[in-house]
DNA sequence: TGTGGATAGTTCAAATTTTAATTCAAGATG
DNA sequence: CATCTTGAATTAAAATTTGAACTATCCACA
């Protein structure tokens, strides 16, 4: 390991860019989530996972994943939701360990009452100000990081045996 | 307004993407951060933003800013660096009301221990998984996406005389 | 079989963040 | 000057997140 490299200007401008983009555009979101349905966006994100699936419920686990959360964490936020009546429980036959997460009707109504605010936001916020060029390099670039980032992390894993989160 | 578009396959590729990344992303920072150096990243950006500056500090509400952090949320974090040593608080003597965050030597030096190993970590992880190129277009539509929030948040602060954060 | 090791999910306490007041002082208004 | 509004920072309380136990299966295989 050789002596650290700075960022470069340029990089430096990039990192920024990406961390100052979270930052504000998760302000706005959240906000626009929380004042107008009051949920947060991991609420919302809860939910909009469960709905994107055949019937719409999932594991725990395979929720607390989908939304990178960690199991107690969402343990929290399911309780949550459940008291407001937009999720409900339900114990897996197979697996007595198991617990599915489903979304109740009620929680399928709220979330498209919400959904089309937020889409508006994300694409007014993000979408529409870069150009489809701009839109694809990024999707590509990102895509690649991610793709290292979860391919050394299984590494990780199976070499250590450890289970992060 | 007309009926809210959907993303499409493209852009909701990018979206996901985006946030997937800077989850994946943080998720590892902070974790080498806080396994290496005991810092969150938030303590470290607070450090990281006193260093740049002249004198090494800044007042209170422009690291808020700064750092992109809830005014309260930052006397909390000042209040932890300030315990351990890394930063002091001294008294503005013109405003009576303003108070200042100033980097201890042991603060700039617990920074600089700390810094390479983060920036190698940007670097393997975000930057070196991106092509000079996909990172120029990602600082351009990001930049330009933040000058957008930067601006509307502005005129709405001003039209309404309100002060969010 | 029955044991040891993974898995699934929850629980609890501690740390952090958020939200809504509160305290003082500066600046403007009249 | 008296008052009113704004600004800077903190405090207090509530909500959320973290992380380490803990409980109870499930599974592989000796």
């Amino acid at each position: 390991m050789g002596r650290p490299r700075w960022l470069s200007k340029e990089e430096k401008r990039a990192w920024n860019a990406f961390i100052t983009a979270h930052a504000l555009l998760f302000q706005r979101l959240d906000q626009q989530l929380k004042r107008d349905m009051g949920l947060s966006h991991l609420q919302y994100e809860i939910l909009a996972r469960l709905s994107d699936t055949p019937d719409r419920e999932l594991r725990m686990s395979e929720l607390a994943d989908a939304v990178q959360n960690s199991k107690s964490g969402l343990t929290y936020q399911i309780g949550q939701l459940e008291q407001v009546g937009l999720v409900r429980r339900r114990n897996c036959r197979n697996d007595v360990r198991a617990v599915y997460a489903c979304l109740t009707d009620e929680g399928m109504a709220q979330l498209e009452r919400a959904a089309p605010g937020h889409v508006a936001m994300v694409r007014e916020l993000f979408i529409d100000a870069m150009t489809p060029d701009q839109l694809r390099a990024l999707a590509d670039g990102l895509g690649e990081a991610n793709r290292r980032m979860r391919e050394s992390a299984a590494e990780s894993a199976g070499a250590s045996g450890l289970e992060a989160r």
